[in-house]
DNA sequence: GTGATTGTCAACTGGCTGGTTGGAAATGCT
DNA sequence: AGCATTTCCAACCAGCCAGTTGACAATCAC
C-alpha cells in the first residue's frame, strides 16, 4: 500500500481529469481513464470528488480561477487607455493560446447549458472585473478624446473576447477550410496584431 | 411491417442524428435514442449509414451544405461595399441565431480536432465564397475611399464569424456570468446592432 | 408469376461504464 | 499500545452501448 498523500493525490486527479474532459467531453470521458492518467486506484475519484459531474465541476471551477487571476493582475491602472485596452487584448489573447483545453472545456460546458457553471456557488462568487474596468477605460478614453462615444462595455468584453476565442476554438475546422495551419506560431501572431488592430481602429472617434 | 419509404426514413434519420449529435456531442450521442426520435429501428442507422461516425459526418455535411447555400444567395453583387460588408454580417448574424446547431455541431467537431472535416472529399469540395467576396468587396471600398487600406480578407471574416458565433455558442455561461438572459430577442438584436457597429467603425479610412 | 434485391423488424451480444463494496493499512489521537 | 479515522486497494456489478444476426416482407425487374 502506498504512502499516504491525499493532496498531491487530489491534485493528480484534477490534473488527469482537466485532460481527459478537454479531450473527450464530459460525455465521452471515461473515469476509468482519468484515475489512470492520475496513475491512482479508480476508487479514489469516488472518495475525493464523489462522482464524475463533480469532478467536472471542480475542474471547470479550477480553469476559470486561472482566469480570474490573470485578469486581476492586468494592472492596467495608471495607464492611459488606449495602452489599457491594447495591453487587454493581448493578455486576453495570450491566456487563451496559452490554456486552449479552457476553451473546448467551455464549449462543452455550453452545449449542456451552463448547467454546472449555473450550479455552482463557488463560480457565482466569482466576478470577473474586466467589464468595470472596461467602462472606466471607454469613459476615460471618451474624455480624453481618444475614443468614441457610445460603446457598449460589456458587449465590447464580449468582442474582445470572441476575436481571440473563436480563433482557437475553430482552429481544426478554419485550418481545414483555409488548407493552412492555423495552429502556427506565425498565423497566431497574425490573429492577435489583427484583433487589436480591428479593435483599436473601432475605438477611434 | 411498414410500407417502404427509404428516402423518408433516411431524412428522418438525419434530422433525428441532428438533434442528438447536437445535445449530446458525438460521444455522448446514443445510436438507440437516434432511431427512437428518428420512429424506425435502430438497425436502419446501420443499414442507411453504416455506422455511428458515418452519420454524424453526414449530419455535419449537411450543416455545413446550409450555411453555404445561405453564402451563395447573398447577392451582395452591385452593392456599394458599406452596404455589401453590412449585409455580409447581418446574414452571418442571422444565420447562426437560427441554427445554433450549427455552432454546437462543430464546437465538438472542433474539440475532436475536426477529423470527419478533414476526412470529407465533400466539405473539401464546399468552398465558402465567403473569402473572396469579402476581398472584392474590400478592394472597392479602399479605392472608393470608404475603407482603410492593409485588412487582410481572411482576417475580416474570420472576424465576422468570431463575433456573431462566439455569442451564441457561449451564451449559457456569459448569462450565467452576466445574471442576464443573452437569449432574449432584446439582447440578440443589441449584440447584431453592435457586431455591425463595431466592424462598420473599424473599416473607416 | 417468380426470383432477386432492398427495406424493415426484433432480438441478441461482448465489452464498457459509473459507481459500489469489503477490506487492508497508514495515520492521528488519547 | 489501542482505537478511530482516513486513505488506498482490488474486485464486483447491473445496466448501457454500438454493432450484429436472422428473418420477414415490400418492391422491382424480367
Amino acid at each position: 500500500m502506498q504512502r499516504r498523500n491525499p493532496e498531491a493525490t487530489r491534485r493528480k486527479l484534477l490534473v488527469a481529469a482537466r485532460h481527459e474532459f478537454a479531450a473527450s467531453g464530459l460525455a465521452g470521458a471515461r473515469v476509468d481513464e482519468i484515475a489512470a492518467r492520475a496513475g491512482v486506484n479508480k476508487q479514489l475519484v469516488y472518495h475525493y470528488f464523489g462522482d464524475k459531474d463533480a469532478i467536472y465541476l471542480a475542474v471547470l471551477e479550477w480553469v476559470y480561477e486561472e482566469i480570474r487571476e490573470q485578469e486581476r493582475k492586468l494592472n492596467l491602472e495608471g495607464l492611459p487607455p488606449e495602452a489599457a485596452i491594447r495591453k487587454l487584448i493581448e493578455a486576453s489573447f495570450d491566456h487563451l493560446a496559452a490554456h486552449p483545453d479552457f476553451i473546448v472545456l467551455l464549449n462543452d460546458e455550453n452545449r449542456g447549458g451552463a448547467r454546472h457553471v449555473r450550479g455552482s456557488k463557488r463560480l457565482e462568487a466569482m466576478h470577473s472585473p474586466l467589464v468595470s474596468m472596461v467602462s472606466k477605460i471607454l469613459k476615460q478614453g471618451v474624455q480624453n478624446g481618444a475614443f468614441r462615444r457610445g460603446i457598449d462595455p460589456v458587449q465590447l468584453y464580449i468582442s474582445i473576447a470572441a476575436l481571440s476565442y473563436f480563433f482557437f476554438s475553430n482552429t481544426p475546422t478554419l485550418s481545414a477550410i483555409f488548407g493552412k495551419d492555423l495552429r502556427s506560431p506565425a498565423a497566431q501572431r497574425a490573429r492577435r496584431k489583427h484583433v487589436v488592430d480591428l479593435v483599436m481602429q473601432s475605438l477611434r472617434p
